[in-house]
DNA sequence: ATAGGGTTAG
């Protein structure tokens, strides 16, 4: 019911004939995408009697994602339009990240500043989304800079948001900077458990083990303690670096030590072990789990039939998919994505449709995750009409095709693994369906692909 | 949104 209304709203002219939305996130996000140019009196007019909440502001903002600067009009079409409605902070903060991802920086700091004036921020919150923004676009100097410089707008560095921005720094690979940043300022805001933990997380991503092994002797030095998670984290570096043999010493030395080794511990091992190929020792730590009653997690199956599928058979990882059910589990979109993916991977399309179709019969809804990978299964063995056929029901849904689809589905065109012939008829039917696709995306397509 | 485990293929 919800579907047909949202189709109907779809594929209606623009502007045109339009019925007051309910206040259902996804009929609202629809219409605003039915607009071509700016929103208008006719979108005024549908809204007029839409009772605006937080919630239902933040929603249409999530769904927009993918349609930054829609997402922006709108936000700040309620902010004009409907002065009665006052923006909470959540939805600043996501309108400021959705700015930031466009690298809008004007309309950052206007959306700051108007925060600040209408005394709901910025929080710490907020300084960590645009910090997370500049260090991941390349700008970590920005992002340490924005830290240093947050009480001239009202906000003041704690312990917390010390912790925040070295994470954000390590998280997006700068963790030569974050360290420096580190050693200049752990004195000032005390640093504890969680800086420590953070800064050798940072180097395990970067797989530099002999540093994370640096900071944790340090950390011991200086009296922080290290927990649970400060292990957990060494213990996946070392699997990432491909030390195998470390980490399983880690992993003994764990348990030698009397750690209470939990849920994490054993997923980051079957994991680990599974990637680097030893299926043996995956189903040996994951029985030795079971025995010590540690219960696996949606998560611990998860990393158990990802890595079935790669280095097993994807045959046994729809047993343990089978089983993880029969034992009460409710596999999640994860573990949906990993096994259509598995079963795609091994040229089972019909079977990973039929697990699209359970999956959606147990109400676990599809994600760009799911459609993406499969289109792009289909697009490399030119199954056009297949591909076609997803990207249709993406678009009737509430899963709306993204930049990504778009990308797959036009290096589909390119892909040559069947006969000339069936490639010419491939492309021209690919080419000719993104053409109508596109004009009725308001020429989104047309700009960004010049086609 | 102060820290640790599970999602692409190349």
């Amino acid at each position: 019911m919800k579907r047909l209304l949202s189709k109907s709203l779809c594929t209606s002219a623009a502007g045109a004939n339009l019925k007051p939305p309910p206040a259902d996130p996804a009929a609202i996000a629809k219409l605003i995408l039915s607009f071509h140019q700016t929103l208008d009196d006719q979108f005024i007019l549908s809204t007029k009697t839409t009772p605006w909440t937080p919630n239902l502001v933040n929603s249409v903002l999530k769904r927009l994602w993918n349609h930054g600067p829609k997402a922006l009009q709108f936000f700040h079409f309620l902010d004009n339009h409907h002065r009665e409605y006052v923006h909470d902070a959540s939805s600043f903060d996501l309108a400021i990240d959705i700015a930031a991802r466009l690298h809008i920086h004007p309309t950052v700091w206007s959306l700051i500043h108007r925060m600040r004036s209408l005394r709901i921020g910025p929080s710490p919150k907020t300084f960590a989304i645009v910090a997370e923004r500049y260090a991941s676009s390349g700008k970590p100097d920005k992002a340490v800079k924005l830290f240093l410089n947050m009480h001239e707008h009202g906000c003041f560095q704690d312990l917390a948001s010390f912790n925040t921005i070295l994470d954000v720094l390590c998280k997006s690979k700068r963790v030569e900077k974050a360290y420096e940043l580190f050693r200049a300022l752990r004195g000032r805001f005390s640093a504890d458990t969680v800086t420590y933990n953070v800064i050798v997380n940072g180097w395990c991503l970067i797989k530099r083990t002999p540093k994370a092994l640096e900071v944790l002797k340090e950390m011991v030095d200086r009296g922080i303690n290290p927990n649970l998670t400060t292990y957990n984290t060494m213990l996946q570096g070392f699997f990432r670096a491909g030390q195998i043999r470390q980490a399983w010493e880690f992993f003994l030395e764990m348990k030698k030590r009397n750690c209470e080794i939990d849920v994490v511990t054993y997923t980051t091992v079957v994991h680990g072990f599974g990637v680097a190929g030893e299926i043996k020792r995956t189903r040996n730590v994951f029985d030795e789990m079971i025995r010590e009653g540690v219960l696996p997690s949606v998560a611990t199956y998860n990393a158990f039939i990802q890595v079935l599928c790669k280095k097993d058979s994807v045959e046994n990882a729809v047993v343990m998919f089978e089983e993880m059910v029969r034992k009460g589990y409710e596999p999640n979109v994860t573990t949906y994505n990993v096994l259509i993916r598995g079963l795609f991977h091994a040229g089972k399309f019909s079977r990973g449709e039929e697990l699209m179709q359970r999956m959606e019969n147990e109400g676990c809804e599809p994600n760009f995750q799911t459609y993406n990978m499969m289109i792009r299964y289909y697009s490399e063995c030119s199954e056009v009409e297949k591909a076609l056929g997803l990207f249709e029901k993406m678009g009737t849904g509430d899963c709306l095709p993204n930049l990504d689809t778009y990308n797959i589905l036009i290096s589909g065109m390119f892909v040559r693994k069947r006969s000339e012939d069936m490639v010419v008829a491939g492309n021209q039917a690919f080419a000719k369906e993104i053409l109508r696709l596109q004009s009725k995306s308001g020429g989104r397509l047309l700009r960004k692909f010049r086609l």
